[in-house]
DNA sequence: CCTCCACCGGAAAGCCGGGTCA
DNA sequence: TGACCCGGCTTTCCGGTGGAGG
């Protein structure tokens, strides 16, 4: 019943040689960043410029930095930060940075707690009004004389749920008895700018930095510096970054996608017993972190948009494309088996372009002369894995007995048409 | 060239849960 | 606490439309 000691060490010995392929795996994921940006000098340089001020005792504007997903603002910001941290301890300047994500700090009171508690202030995590807490905050930075960096990432988080703790930072300066915070709000949407008060709007916007996407010989580039971090030598077919760069590119050079398409490759490659990741394993990869998006969509949809999806599965498998008006009929008559009340046509047809923008399923509007116009409905994402996510809702559960059924009125229904 | 199908998609109003303010 | 407001979701209403068939 008790293994013998060598056996186990033999499974381990297994794993242990079997990875051969990865050097450092971390280098590949989105939380690393590395010490040099390629491709990222220009804004690199601005942003020292930007922020030079704090180190010649004035205090530097507040920059507001553009950039879609995976274009390295914050990997930008944070290199810059730490160089920052290393420099300030050489010069008599106190520069504190702070860096933080409205993701997940989303409220006024959090925000400023947060600042306070970097101040070396005790800030409970929740109780104080937050008027207090703003007075802890400016209370702390006029007693250490100190300078402030504040980074906030996805700023645009904060208009949502917070707006008004941006507009107590972007005041903090003009109630200190000399400005000494600098602000830097990094957003991928650029149109959240229409929404933020004219005043913080002004305040936060006194510099812009945009970073454009990568071309695809710069995603390259990217790229083959991580891989030699990433990879033992020679593990990487030809053209396998080469591949990688292209496919990112085409999307909107996301950095990003370009990395995790390289790493999900090695991992197929790895999880398949193969020394070296080859083109193959790319497609593969493509496909994988398609499907994963897929049915973490699915599964995160509300109900009526499932049972909807769900029907538009039925009429796949039967038929290539189908119109808003049969998967409506469908979608109704699975309403009714599980006692869920159906949505109107108008409302179906939005959730249809919903799906669509969603890049589930691929809807296109066709004129069929005298048999109307309407949308054209494809699925292009793999069926039987769609079903499988849909199914995994309990609500939904009960349609499967139904299957059968629906398909066989299902066929009745084409051949009356 | 006109008709007319089977929807599309804009506008506006209703409903509902949650938050705010006096 | 109740009046009020807000934003997201949904319904109602309805004018609009590309093109096969007459």
């Amino acid at each position: 019943m008790h293994e013998k000691e060598g056996d186990q060490m033999n499974l381990f010995e297994k794993i242990l040689s079997s990875t051969s392929i990865f050097k450092n795996r971390d280098v590949l994921r989105h939380s690393y960043t590395p010490e040099f940006l390629p491709h990222r000098e220009e804004q690199i340089s601005q942003l020292v410029e930007l922020l030079s001020p704090l180190l010649k005792g004035g205090a530097p504007s507040n920059i507001f930095i553009y950039g879609k997903s995976g274009t390295g603002k914050t990997a930008t910001v944070k290199l810059v930060m730490k160089n920052l941290d290393e420099v300030s301890k050489k010069v008599n300047e106190t520069i504190i940075v702070h860096y933080l994500n409205c993701e997940i700090i989303d409220t006024a009171y959090r925000v400023l707690a947060t600042i306070a508690r970097k101040l070396g202030k005790n800030v409970p995590m929740t109780g104080w009004p937050t008027d207090q807490v703003y007075e802890e905050v400016k209370n702390a930075i006029e007693s250490t004389g100190a300078k402030m960096v504040i980074v906030l990432d996805e700023i645009d988080k904060l208009v949502k749920r917070a707006e008004e703790a941006l507009y107590s930072l972007t005041r903090m300066n003009s109630d200190l008895s000399s400005p000494r915070i600098c602000l830097i709000g990094i957003s991928n949407n650029l149109k959240f700018k229409s929404f933020l008060d004219a005043r913080i709007l002004s305040s936060l916007s006194e510099e812009e930095l945009v970073f454009p996407p990568y071309n695809a010989e710069q995603l390259e580039d990217i790229l083959k510096q991580r891989a030699e971090m990433a990879f033992n030598d020679g593990v990487l077919e030809d053209g396998v970054i080469q591949l990688c760069a292209a496919i990112a590119a085409q999307e909107h050079g996301d950095a990003r996608k370009a990395l995790d398409l390289l790493r999900v490759s090695a991992e197929i490659a790895e999880r398949e017993g193969d020394n070296k990741v080859r083109i193959k394993h790319v497609r593969k990869a493509v496909k994988k972190i398609e499907t994963d998006y897929m049915l973490e969509t699915v599964r995160t949809l509300p109900l009526q948009t499932k049972i909807l999806l769900y029907s538009m599965s039925l009429l796949a498998e039967s038929m290539e494309k189908f119109t808003t008006g049969e998967v409506y009929c469908v979608y109704k008559k699975l309403c009714s088996k599980i006692g869920v009340e159906a949505l109107t046509q108008r409302r179906v047809s939005d959730l249809i372009s919903e799906l669509d923008s969603l890049g589930i399923i691929n809807s296109v509007v066709v004129s069929k002369g005298r048999y109307g116009r309407t949308r054209e409905i494809k699925v292009d994402s793999d069926i039987e894995a769609l079903k499988r996510a849909l199914e995994e809702d309990y609500r939904l559960q009960e349609l499967k007995k139904y299957e059968d059924e629906t398909r066989k009125t299902l066929k009745l229904g084409i051949f009356e048409s």
